[in-house]
DNA sequence: TCTGGGGTCCTCGGGCGG
DNA sequence: TCTGCCGCCCGAGGACCC
């Protein structure tokens, strides 16, 4: 497996056993903080941290000389000043982030197509493939190593193994700037001593729930039935610890991702009570919304609002659109619709606008189209004979299930259930302009 | 000390139609 | 005609990740 060097970190040397692995987890170091240092090299080995100077900002990533003096990511910048008084604090530069971002993608392509970036600085490999171009994926992991110094300057640290959480987890005990190579037939060693918190998808909730019923390290989890993980941990969430501490884990490598919603918040430097003030940031946050829809090519079925409160509670509301829209000003209106509908009695710290239930720009167009009427030209070019189409009969539910599936919605039965809500709820909302249904038919309506 | 912003995925209850 | 079951979607909320 590996050696290790006093500080947590566990490292392999080229050449050590990688059999039965496949998978490689690569993270960046420190990400933003070491492209500062690769634009300011003055920057070199100092305390770094990468926030807004703001009151309410918190550390977006801190170079590890700032992590010694326990500086963390998600941390209040003040409390981060406080723990390391000398650091630099530098505001963020996403779009920066996101050009070397770009580059390191590209390192990673250059040895498989089989590329899934998991966020901005990190992605797994499949290398299985690559055996004969590259060599074994231990061998993969140090070329790697080398070839992204090279050509983008930084430094990254890679877990392999079989499986994607185990790669994921042995990357992160690798950092910073090591190779953790955790042979096939190692799985359970390297997994049974290790603490429930280091799996991913364990946070601190989840933690807990495991911890408060003497379930502290993944042995533990393994002499543990699988019905009292699912009480601990809710059905389908201990179902899966149960597999990964046994090392199963079946998810391939996804290389495409359809972006589900698009959303913006914005926490307010001092909490806002001014409902008018409020209405007018939704406005703005649903201008921005519309606007990446647009960019992207997307129409938003359903529209939400996240409020948080002062004392940190939090409600969301949210509403589907008669017609699916790119347009801020329908966006926002349904962001100020939903809010009219909280009880503001509260200051708001933050408010946030998202776009969900995406569909490509366009496609919410096939729901005027009139299935009954494409039905009766096939009847009538067929002849009554009986069709075939794609291994199955042809029927006019075929029709309203192709026009569905464009549109994302769910066919005529919902369409009308929904047409009954929003008679229900324009009786209910007589009088008022909150929560008004907008006119035209559901997506997926009947035409 | 005082907790960002961008996301994803999951659960749960309710409603609905077949 | 009524009822139960099932699958699906909606909406709210929570946990998690970087």
């Amino acid at each position: 497996m590996g050696r290790a060097d006093g500080n947590g970190r566990l490292v392999s040397s080229p050449g050590a056993n990688d059999a039965g692995t496949g998978i490689l987890h690569v993270d960046m170091d420190a990400f933003y903080a070491a492209v500062e240092v690769l634009d300011d090299p003055s920057l070199l080995d100092k305390a770094l941290i990468i926030g807004a100077p703001d009151a309410r900002s918190v550390v977006s990533s801190a170079s590890y000389e700032a992590r010694r003096f326990g500086v963390r990511a998600a941390m209040p910048v003040g409390q981060a000043m406080r723990l390391c008084p000398h650091a630099v604090v530098v505001p963020p530069r996403m779009a920066r982030y996101l050009e070397v971002s770009a580059q390191v993608m590209r390192v990673f392509s250059e040895f498989t197509p089989l590329v899934e970036p998991l966020s901005i600085d990190e992605a797994f490999l499949d290398v299985r493939g690559a055996r004969r171009l590259w060599g074994s994926p231990g061998t993969i992991a140090f070329l790697l190593k080398r070839r992204m110094l090279e050509s983008t300057g930084l430094a990254c640290s890679v877990g392999v193994a079989s499986t994607k959480h185990v790669a994921k987890m042995a990357s992160t005990i690798s950092k910073p700037d090591g190779v953790l190579i955790v042979a096939g037939a190692d799985t359970a060693a390297f997994l049974a001593p290790r603490s429930v918190r280091t799996m991913w998808g364990v946070g601190p909730k989840s933690a807990e729930a495991l911890e408060g019923r003497g379930i502290h390290t993944i042995a533990d989890v393994l002499e543990t039935p699988v019905d009292v993980l699912n009480r601990a941990l809710g059905g389908a969430m201990g179902e899966r610890v149960w597999q990964l501490a046994r090392g199963l884990d079946a998810r391939e490598i996804v290389t495409t991702r359809i972006e589900k919603s698009i959303g913006h918040e914005e926490t307010f430097l001092n909490d806002v009570s001014d409902v008018e003030f409020l209405r007018g940031e939704l406005l703005r946050l649903a201008d921005k919304v519309a606007k990446r829809l647009r960019d992207g090519g997307f129409e938003a079925r359903t529209v939400a609002i996240k409020v948080r409160f002062a004392d940190f509670t939090m409600v969301s509301r949210s509403q589907t659109l008669g017609e699916p829209s790119a347009v801020g000003q329908r966006i926002g209106q349904a962001a100020r619709d939903l809010l009219g509908g909280l009880d503001l009695q509260q200051a708001v710290r933050l408010i946030g606008v998202r776009a969900e239930n995406l569909i490509p720009a366009g496609t919410a167009a096939l729901a005027l189209w009139d299935p009954d009427e494409e039905w009766r030209k096939v009847e009538d070019a067929l002849d009554g004979a009986a069709a075939r189409f794609g291994g199955g009969a042809v029927t006019r539910a075929a029709f309203v299930g192709r026009r569905d599936r464009a549109t994302g919605g769910r066919g005529e039965a919902d369409a009308v259930r929904r047409d009954r809500e929003r008679e229900r709820d324009r009786g209910r909302d007589r009088g008022t302009d909150a929560g008004g249904a907008p006119d035209g038919p559901g997506p997926g309506g009947a035409a």
